[in-house]
DNA sequence: TTGAAAGCGCTAACAC
DNA sequence: GTGTTAGCGCTTTCAA
């Protein structure tokens, strides 16, 4: 039962010709060094015993394995499982296929795993949990082989990455909620040791700033972790400084829904006590209630264009390595609410 | 700075032994060969060396590649992301690295895919995408690579697969319904050509019988697919009905979203008019209002066993093979209502 | 155009 | 215990 695989040899053998023959005529570049005849004689004898090469033999030859390492902190993370998607439809096409690995955010994890896709001859490396200054991807660049970083970058420019361009979707967020009258906006950032966490920080900032109002220190938090849980832990943490905002700016989308959750607790309504946006817009978020008005980013591009980026021919080459942004936008949904029908509704508190 | 690759020749040169020797004392199943202090010397020249061992190489050898590849729908469906996560989980301590790739359930793409891991290699095959009765499922099997199935069975029973325990799930759900004084029940069903779909549906007819409960065929409908657009469909030919039922059971989460949406839109409440049961447990369900009753699956846990599974070294014989149950359970939250309480609450409408 | 021969990096018989 | 030798399945010089 356990088939006994075919080989070249085989192929070569009922074809009537050397492996190496059949080797030319089976592989696309090299048909043109084989007669007709023979290549199409080839070409039906390993449709006949239904050969498949093996890749891996083929692999420590040419030592391209056409397999790419993917890392990941966590497939689970709705944030990733489109990333992962969009690069493996793009890697497809080219004949690629993704190793997929986990690392939870541990450095030791993400070293393990990176030593076993290096250890595996992975043709390239996408890397979605770097930390903006990361040793370990140095080290893979160092070993040549191709790196690329998806939603991370690296202080590092020289590492291709492909990023949100979380300056404008902060921006964005700001102006809509300025747009509908606010003015003392809150801010939960994201943890500041990843470079998605700082950009929307900073752009935060810069964006309050643009509108001319000053971020105001005592009404930013900050989350260690993007997840609903520290989201609530941190939004918590502004309670005190009750009535000193009207409108909060998360950095990510589980952070706004944990800072619902703190508001259910309290007893707080949005978006009539407070407007709420989120980052991201990962799926169910329209059934939310309310549902929540948040920044798109095509996750699915973001993985694709990385892939594409890994496989374009420029990726090795010690050329300045490219960071390309991919653009955010606004969908507005019920959490967001002008302030001044806000004032209408039926007040519940002294927080206005 | 491509770093030149490090081979077992260079620390077999370095610790001054031929490179059968360095391989014995690296491999931990032959270190025993080997003289303690040569063992030694090899390791230290290997970590001097920062050697990784070509495991193309080792596997062209050995004929294992310590791959295995996982075969799923689409990793942006919020039910495979925790199955992945736990396959992965499992391989990892074992050594092995999980190639994942997305078929959109297209026959075709499943094909390739599995051609292109069987070309590659793999020492198993995890599938999350057989129907019940799939040749390809077939012609892996007896190509001699085990194969487990996940979240799906074959009507082959020689496969091994785990699978929830749906007969249980369906009737946890519809108890609950019971016990809650519900006796008119509909149901959206899944599609009958995946097992799943299936055996919810042969779940729910035999649950309605043991409770005494002849299950009405026009309160019966079927979705194409697992999703919120086809869950929406099929319970939209449930409406002409109107008043035949309080509740409904449906195959799985997005089903019930659909069925949200479509009573939102009917100005139907839930679980006032209709109370309503899901099935998985997606992530986000307890923060829809009202949050969803569902039928709670460890797909993790689901994950991992198959992983394991695939891992015993009995999986490889023609062992009469397992289907492992996964037991699920109940997880009661605002969609469903007794119906008595129903009631009471504020009439908006004939429908009881 | 095709064949012969070598070798990718490693492990497994078989000697010594 | 350690070295010698061979070979996994394939591609790629080099000749013919």
């Amino acid at each position: 039962m356990p088939a006994p695989r075919i080989t070249l040899v085989d192929v070569a053998r009922l074809a009537g010709v050397h492996t190496a023959t059949a080797s030319r005529a089976l592989n696309p570049a090299t048909r043109g060094q084989v007669s007709e005849s023979t290549a199409t004689r080839v070409a039906e004898a390993a449709k006949a015993l239904n050969y498949q090469p093996n890749r891996m033999a083929r692999g420590l030859r040419t030592n391209r394995t056409f397999t790419v390492g993917v890392l990941i902190p966590d497939i689970t993370n709705p944030l990733f499982p489109p990333i992962v998607r969009g690069i493996e439809d793009a890697l497809a096409p080219a004949g690629y296929t993704a190793l997929l690995a986990n690392s939870d955010n541990d450095p030791e994890t993400e070293r393990l795993h990176v030593e076993t896709m290096l250890a595996r001859q992975v043709d390239g490396l996408i890397m979605a949990t770097a930390r903006r200054s990361d040793p370990l991807v140095e080290h893979v660049a160092a070993s040549g082989v191709p790196v690329v970083l998806v939603n991370r970058r690296s202080e590092d420019d020289r590492i291709p990455s492909v990023v949100p361009d979380d300056g404008k979707g902060i921006r964005l967020a700001v102006r809509h909620l300025v747009s509908l009258g606010h003015a003392r906006i809150a801010h939960v950032a994201g943890p500041l040791h990843v470079s998605t966490g700082m950009a929307r920080h900073r752009a935060f900032l810069e964006a309050m700033r643009e509108e001319a109002l000053e971020p105001d220190e005592e009404l930013i938090a900050f989350a260690r972790w993007f997840t609903v849980e520290e989201g609530a832990r941190a939004f918590r943490a502004l309670l005190p400084t009750n009535g000193r905002f009207t409108a909060v700016v998360t950095a990510n989308d589980l952070i706004a829904i944990g800072c619902y959750d703190v508001m259910a607790e309290q007893g707080l309504r949005c978006p009539e006590d407070l407007s709420i946006t989120g980052y991201n817009d990962i799926p169910l978020l329209d059934k939310l209630r309310p549902s929540l008005t948040t920044v798109r980013l095509e996750h699915y591009e973001l993985g694709a264009t990385a892939a594409n980026l890994l496989l374009e021919p420029a990726a090795d080459a010690s050329t300045s390595a490219r960071t390309i942004l991919v653009e955010p936008t606004l969908v507005v949904r019920g959490s967001t609410m002008s302030l001044a029908r806000a004032a209408e509704a039926p007040t519940r508190s002294s927080r206005r």
